[in-house]
DNA sequence: ACCTGAACACCGTTCAAGT
DNA sequence: ACCTGAACACCGTTCAAGT
């Protein structure tokens, strides 16, 4: 296709990641090979470790890369509601990279997420929250986050149809054995469920709230 | 080393996912391969296809049998009760086997499992919380529980050293850029934060039931 | 019925060679 | 400085052959 003396589009670190973040978007962690993401930027294989040292930082560099897409709540926002728009905001780019929350886990965060992560402390700190609890509610809003989103994607390495699954698993199991599991499944595909995550968040942040109020008034 | 003549120990279904699982234990996932399975099981690469359809049956029968391994509190237990318990023991269950919190999410459940789940409901949906709190209830907890797990242990699919992992990150980050890093990780370092688990478990479940009772009230 | 080696289509990565 | 093909040591799995 490409005539063959013209010069071909540079490789660099920038346009490598982007590269492997659209085909992990496309098709999941799983078709990630080394080959694969060099044949689709029309080079060689090894061409990309002269910008990455490895398929692990490859893959850190993608994660700090979609880290950075988060969205930050406006300088002035309160501490609190600050960490709950945070929260939301990082969901939602979960959502759009349903790759990436493994990837989180399991990379050691890059300059991004360190930044974020201190950012975040920080909002903690000044919340007013004891340190004990600070130090628990930064846990805490991040176990929610990370642990609801990896369920609700039902850490999907490829793309496959969430809703298609749950009919599976319902087919499966609708002979009156499971009726707490069929009723459970059932609630969801019919949508009397929703916005689960932010209820469960507001449960955890008003429950640090009070239980530092109680622990203060307490003591 | 084996006799020449002497009757190699059968393969079965159970041998083969017992040897799974302490490989994983002993090396990570990342070291369980069907070739190295079966060297250790003395038998030839392919022969564990007599017994497991492929690696993702197997992995999957992995994950069902640490869940067997879950301790289930005695019949009279209160409903919330009992689900704080069980929350406990996954997370023991879970510390023991630090593989299985990665393939929990990914693999289907199976029979074990498929019978816990409708447990846990059951015991949600007896338990006096109003229809949508019980199924928000039973998401917030198991999401807490991988979460909390997945965070804890680094999603380490190789046994490596929390600590050192920790006073690493540490050494990388104080240079005064990061205050509230630094001291985050140094209360982890020094155990000043103990049992943030069945802390905030005990802020989401007591939440549920504050947040029941005051809606029942306000309508 | 159970076992198995050879073979296939893949991996990540090393290395020596090119420009 | 950047690129690259061949090669190495692995994968999961198919298949045809053994017992």
């Amino acid at each position: 296709m490409a005539a063959n003396g013209a010069p071909r589009v540079q490789l660099d670190r920038d346009r490598i990641v982007g590269a492997a973040v659209a085909l992990a978007d496309e098709e999941g962690t799983g078709a990630l090979s080394m080959r694969r993401l060099a044949e689709r930027l029309d080079a060689g294989a090894m061409s990309l470790y002269n910008h990455v040292a490895s398929k692990d930082e490859l893959l850190a560099l993608m994660v700090d890369g979609v880290a950075a897409e988060i969205a930050e709540p406006p300088p002035g926002t309160p501490t609190l509601e600050a960490v709950r728009r945070i929260a939301v905001a990082t969901r939602e780019v979960f959502v759009a990279h349903p790759w990436a929350p493994e990837l989180w886990l399991r990379c050691a965060p890059g300059p991004v997420r360190t930044r974020a992560m201190e950012e975040h402390l920080r909002l903690f700190a000044e919340s007013g929250l004891a340190p004990e609890l600070a130090h628990h509610g930064y846990h805490a809003v991040n176990n929610h986050v990370l642990g609801y989103t990896l369920q609700e994607l039902g850490m999907s390495s490829g793309p496959e149809d969430l809703e298609s699954k749950a009919r599976a698993y319902l087919a499966g199991i609708e002979d009156g054995d499971f009726p707490h599991s069929a009723a459970h499944v059932r609630d969801h595909l019919e949508g009397r469920t929703s916005s689960s995550f932010e209820l469960v968040l507001d449960l955890i942040l008003d429950g640090l709230v009070r239980l530092d109020r109680s622990r203060a008034a307490g003591e």
